[in-house]
DNA sequence: CGTATTTCTTAACTTAAGTGAACGGTTGTT
DNA sequence: AACAACCGTTCACTTAAGTTAAGAAATACG
């Protein structure tokens, strides 16, 4: 038990971690600005931590309080209808993502695994209720944070329902061109809204057209 | 400007009014609850406002502050591409919308207009800041407000990614029955992701599927 | 009340996505 | 090294949405 402790010290202390704490303090400033004691509180809460590609974080018909926010890595989410995964949403570097089914305290509909070896942070909405009171200026930035993801998801939707499925591809190339890179096709394919197959097809279509 | 004034009271304190002040109240009261005094100071801001059917609340390319909450009613945001009308949403009683480019502080990309004669809560950024930092409950309420619609918004743009046309036509008439109703059918088809053409056709083959 | 405009539907044809199957290429496992 | 599992691509075929056009129905307006 003690050997553990040591262990867990000697993890959460080396060098990847601190530099994940700067990470996150500087996304922070850009909102508030923390005391140091407020920091090392924050700290102290143990919400780093790494996981392993193929992790996964939550499964259909779970319950769950924890929220996340990716320093480093990508984490999806997906459905299993029919035996088929539809994956829903990528969340790679400063993207936040707290589960529809945390909010609702329902259980979950979908599935949250991790695609790359990544540092998360992992917090549950006990927790956030309790800094909310203890400093309101935490819940100010959780405010602002959610009516601009409120704002941005509006739009990447606004964007999805009015474009076709080609004209979405070629967006995602602007816009993140690193999922393309980082992602398998069949998940990126159920993200843009279609098939495997018609991704395929959809590329080929493409690269004639610039020829 | 002395009887504009006496017309403006009229109007502001007839029944319509007073009712709406209580479904206002019977809603916040979901979240958090007010004193005497802090109802009648959110009531001094005077932002009940009636709107024609056919106003346009926003344009493309303007500036806005506004934030609206249907009372009563209805309102809708689309865009103009290519001379084409495309609807994304339509926002019906309690329901709640701050176009993204209040917050993002950029012209709007897409237009508002009210479909219906509606009785509507018309607040602006400023007044919202100094009303959460006057009352800092009623930021809470903005906090969980923000979280739930975003958490709602995520399950819509989940189900529209998942399913074809024709099963989201089917989903809107379990959900929002009154939308099919109220709403012209060629606004509804953008809404689906469809041309109006393609939603008389999908209707028809539902009907015939039924017999 | 009658005309103009908008809205909805239908139809024929085009285009693109879904489906099922097959084929190489890679990865992972024993 | 051999095998299985998975992944991406291609193809032929099916299905549904886009496009263009026309006409009927409903609505708005003078």
């Amino acid at each position: 038990m003690f050997a553990l402790t040591i262990s867990w010290c000697n993890r959460k202390s080396n060098n990847i971690y601190k530099k994940m704490h700067n990470v996150l303090f500087d996304f922070i400033s850009k909102y508030i600005s923390l005391t140091e004691d407020e920091k090392n509180a924050l700290l102290s809460l143990d919400i780093f931590h790494s996981v392993k590609k193929g992790t996964i974080l939550l499964k259909e018909g779970q319950y769950s309080k924890e929220s996340y926010f990716a320093l480093k890595g990508c984490i999806r989410t997906y459905y299993i209808t029919d035996g088929e995964e539809k994956t829903t949403a990528f969340y790679t570097e400063m993207e936040a993502l707290t589960p529809p089914c945390v909010i609702s305290k329902t259980p979950s509909e979908y599935y949250i695994s991790c695609i790359e070896d990544s540092i998360l942070l992992v917090s549950n909405s006990d927790m956030e209720v309790e800094v909310n009171s203890k400093f309101p200026k935490f819940e100010t930035m959780c405010r602002i944070l959610s009516e601009e993801l409120l704002a941005k998801q509006r739009i990447d939707f606004d964007e999805f329902k009015t474009t076709s499925p080609e004209q979405r591809y070629l967006n995602l190339l602007q816009k993140r061109p690193d999922l393309i890179q980082r992602v398998p096709q069949h998940q990126l394919a159920s993200y843009l809204g279609i098939k495997p197959q018609s991704l395929s097809r959809l590329r080929a279509r493409i690269l004639e057209k610039k020829s």
